[in-house]
DNA sequence: CGCTAATTTGATCAGACTCAAGTGAAGTGG
DNA sequence: CCACTTCACTTGAGTCTGATCAAATTAGCG
């Protein structure tokens, strides 16, 4: 199963490991080599779609990303969203697996894969950053498989409140930059029921929603007890 | 598609860190980097435990391997199922988050590993090839959440059985190595649900079963249309 | 301020789960 | 070699969680 791009160079890392910036801007002439391009994106806007050629790997600026993958007859499963500083769009193949789209408006920088692969080979120690951040991507993934296939439809909606409001602030006022339905194609429910799980926190008192988007984690102990 | 459903049978093996002995031999002290040692497995024996220091990287050499997390109460979620020649147990971290058994007596190589970030320092060339195995268990965890997040049972079943014959023989006929109750925690249902499809799929003239772990499949392309 | 979209709530339905029993295959020991 | 045990799988009946369909309410935005 080699990857094209391993194909061409099967001996050279990976492609992603030049997001560290400063570090880059250290051991590697960076006239000669542009960081990256920066792009603002409207709510609901595509990044790229599945199938793309995936010529750049890209992250978060400010704003949020979400990466889907679809169904034919429409069924969409989010596989994560992406916050400022998360780094998304890496594929093992040269064509973009998921769909890329703007959560609400929000800048992203695109590094082009190819020239980024000879950047690594200028500066193997950037791999570890890169390398960090993959991990993370595919940590989430597989916790994220733990609560598709076996959690309940509380244990979903707690597990992702305790997720975000760490990725975010970490305090216990969050705000979700996403919609209902979002939410829904990320934790395989449907909207009807990521509301009245909602809902059903709030009656027992472990949230409070001054907002639709806007949540008080009242009893965090409570939430990640349902965690299991 | 690469869920631990679909990825294809590693026909074409990507070397990876531990893998390649000779290139590592000449960028790291021989001594602390032993080749592989093979080991054996019975049914059900644990590889390793979640939380276990992930001292190695391991590569199948005959049988089949379980990775599967659980919850406090006892639900599981089998996220791969590792044929011969597949690689597990890749950790960045340098604790398993996953607990390794094998399904049915079998064969495995145990490769001493680094930790990441000491492996990339030395060689960034042994660190390109462990990204590119977690680029590809990156990939097949994204279309697993697809299937555990949005398919009917049917569907699982389907995905699941074209997967297997893929990574397999690729032929019709295909042997099942592990139970029902493996089948139903990688496919988030119960046995009962598992064996319901397998009886229903067989009932429409879609498959055989032969046994309760060999089965044909009749028509591939009906099993195709309802991987949607 | 009014229109549209998003969210919540309600009623009903269905797919998958649970509990329970039955069948069959594999292995054990007499 | 055959009774016996055990384990894996299948099948059935009833239940329940979450989906679907429908309507009401709220929020956001021009």
């Amino acid at each position: 199963m080699h990857t094209a791009l391993l194909a061409k160079a099967p001996t050279s890392p990976l492609p992603l490991v030049a997001l560290d910036l400063p570090r880059l801007r250290k051991s590697v002439d960076v006239t000669a080599v542009p960081a990256g391009t920066v792009h603002s994106y409207a709510k609901d806007e595509e990044i790229f779609a599945e199938g793309d050629r995936a010529a750049f790997v890209y992250k978060v600026l400010s704003g949020v990303v979400r990466t889907s993958k679809l169904l034919s007859d429409g069924r969409r499963q989010i596989d994560a969203f992406h916050l400022a500083g998360d780094i998304f769009g890496i594929e093992a193949d040269d064509e973009h697996r998921f769909c890329a789209e703007a959560v609400g408006d929000c800048t992203i920088v695109a590094y082009r894969r190819n020239r980024l692969a000879t950047l690594t080979a200028i500066d193997p120690e950037a791999a570890t950053d890169m390398t960090a951040g993959m991990v993370r991507s595919l940590v989430r993934a597989q916790n994220h498989m733990l609560l598709l296939g076996r959690k309940s439809a509380l244990e979903k909606i707690a597990t992702f409140l305790l997720d975000m409001a760490d990725r975010t602030s970490g305090s216990n006022i969050l705000d979700l930059p996403m919609s209902r339905t979002d939410i829904a194609d990320h934790l395989g429910l449907t909207i009807e029921t990521v509301s009245r799980s909602f809902t059903q926190l709030e009656r027992q008192g472990i949230i409070e929603l001054i907002s639709a988007r806007r949540v008080i984690l009242c009893n965090k102990a409570e939430l990640k007890r349902l965690n299991s």
